[in-house]
DNA sequence: AGGGGTAGTTCGTCCTACGAATTGTCAGGC
DNA sequence: GCCTGACAATTCGTAGGACGAACTACCCCT
């Protein structure tokens, strides 16, 4: 059990970081830009889904706005806070990675029939449910609702 | 699917570099400890089951070195080639952190009933075996075979 | 108005990862 | 025996990633 899971976690490791290296991305600012699909957010919102430390964070957001993917927006609300979102160019470059990673992932479960690749989507859902793991990744089809 | 095994992704590499900060160590310091367990290897050998350049593995194995947890041992067939092997201190750490690990690991899937959890592990076991990926993480019980 | 808590940034430090260039060694052909 | 191509590993420079501690600016409550 334990080894499956930390495998498959190296092996699914390695299709995103790759994947993000074609778009000229790391694994980071691919991440950054996917959890940014849904919605913007605040960089302590950020922080929190991405389970990084807010110094952290400012660094990964410089970065990604100087290639011009992402832009901090003034809260209309709270003149501290940002909303980082998406900039057009990062919109489009997200969604491509995005439809991209998404066929490398699924490629990894070829192997599988059909109602057994159900059952892993169903058992590893539950456990991302029962852990509470934050919405790094949308479900295809989840679109943005903002 | 996808979002499921990303997410679980997420999880698990949470988890493993919590671990391994716990015992003084970064993930990937810890996933040298825990190749190394089955047996010693050489920097290139390591290099492709790490899925990382020459360069970088010079650096990791420079740090786990500096640290006491790791010997670079001369090969007697090839003067050339080295072998990593843990040193006592390494190899005592990486048992307690493997052990830690796996604990908490396992802990992830204590929502599942015990089919449904070797149902995943089986389903996983064969996504990783399809994707051929290196032994990075032994299975529990399975031991040094040198 | 004062004061505690919050949002982000800055700074210094260390780790991670890469590619290109380099050194030493092995092994096969001649 | 020697040369040459391939291979093992290191070095160097660069860039990104992550953290904690210290700091600024602002919010809100009283």
């Amino acid at each position: 059990m334990v080894a499956a899971l930390v495998r498959s976690t190296f092996l699914t490791n390695a299709v995103y970081a790759e994947s993000a290296r074609e778009y000229g991305l790391t694994s980071q600012q691919g991440q950054l830009l996917c959890v940014l699909m849904a919605q913007p957010y605040g960089m302590s919102e950020l922080g929190a889904m991405l389970g990084l430390a807010k110094s952290s964070l400012t660094g990964l957001v410089d970065r990604t706005e100087r290639n011009g993917l992402v832009q901090r927006r003034p809260d209309p609300h709270d003149s501290r806070a940002l909303r980082i979102a998406l900039t057009r160019k990062g919109s489009e470059l997200a969604a491509e990675f995005y439809a991209e990673t998404c066929a490398r992932i699924e490629n990894l479960t070829t192997g599988l029939a059909v109602a057994d690749r159900d059952a892993l989507a169903d058992l590893l859902g539950r456990v991302v449910q029962d852990n509470k793991v934050p919405v790094v990744f949308l479900e295809p089809g989840e679109g943005a609702h903002s």
